[in-house]
DNA sequence: TAAGTAAAGTTACTTTTCGTAACTAGATGT
DNA sequence: ACATCTAGTTACGAAAAGTAACTTTACTTA
């Protein structure tokens, strides 16, 4: 794919936020850490998808993920300040959809 | 794809401005009107693509498309009010995208 | 002791979407 | 008659997403 010349790094955020589900997944956790299936289960994503959203944001640093050994294992995913930087964007849209969007 | 009981209008926008370049070309409207071979330069984006997403978002309201038959035609495209909302979002992710990501 | 359950993924397979490049239409200039 | 310009459209292979079944490890229940 070519490069945007008009603003790379707009571009590269868009390319991150811009995949499907990315954004839902990071609103979920502005509510603060939550576990691999908690996610799953708040939105309509698919483990496959999750876990890789999840790689990506991890490798970005804007997700942390941390394991605890118990029995199941737990896995409990949060935001880094990079990723609760996104907060301010994130609202924006959100109050974007709730004045300009119906139903 | 089945429906995210979180927030659905938040999903909803997220369905339109998550998609590939539908942000970049929003953004490219807040500088003014444009016509289509403008945007298609201004943006790694192709022909197909950017008609598609201009087509979406003139049904969502989002982008407005004026003609005008000289010859060549020559097609505008801009954003109307609800358009022009998305400003502080996009912004948002702007500001985020300079303080957090490199290059 | 065998079977069932739970969490966090992974794999295999199908369907959609994307990227690339070639093509179209109408009017004009050479 | 042929090339040029704009604003697209079409065809097709490649990449990404959706779906569902499967895996692993360690309990817990029958």
């Amino acid at each position: 794919m070519k490069e945007s010349s008009l603003c790379p790094r707009l571009a590269k955020a868009m390319e991150l936020l811009g995949k499907r589900w990315t954004t839902l997944i990071l609103y979920q956790l502005l509510e603060g850490s939550q576990r691999f299936n908690e996610i799953e289960s708040a939105l309509p994503v698919s483990g496959r998808l999750l876990s890789e959203r999840l790689k990506e944001l991890e490798k970005e640093g804007i997700v942390e993920r941390k394991v605890f050994p118990e029995v199941p294992i737990r896995v409990e995913y949060s935001l880094t300040d990079k990723g609760f930087a996104l907060e301010g964007a994130i609202r924006e849209v959100e109050k974007w959809s709730q004045n300009w969007l119906e139903s």
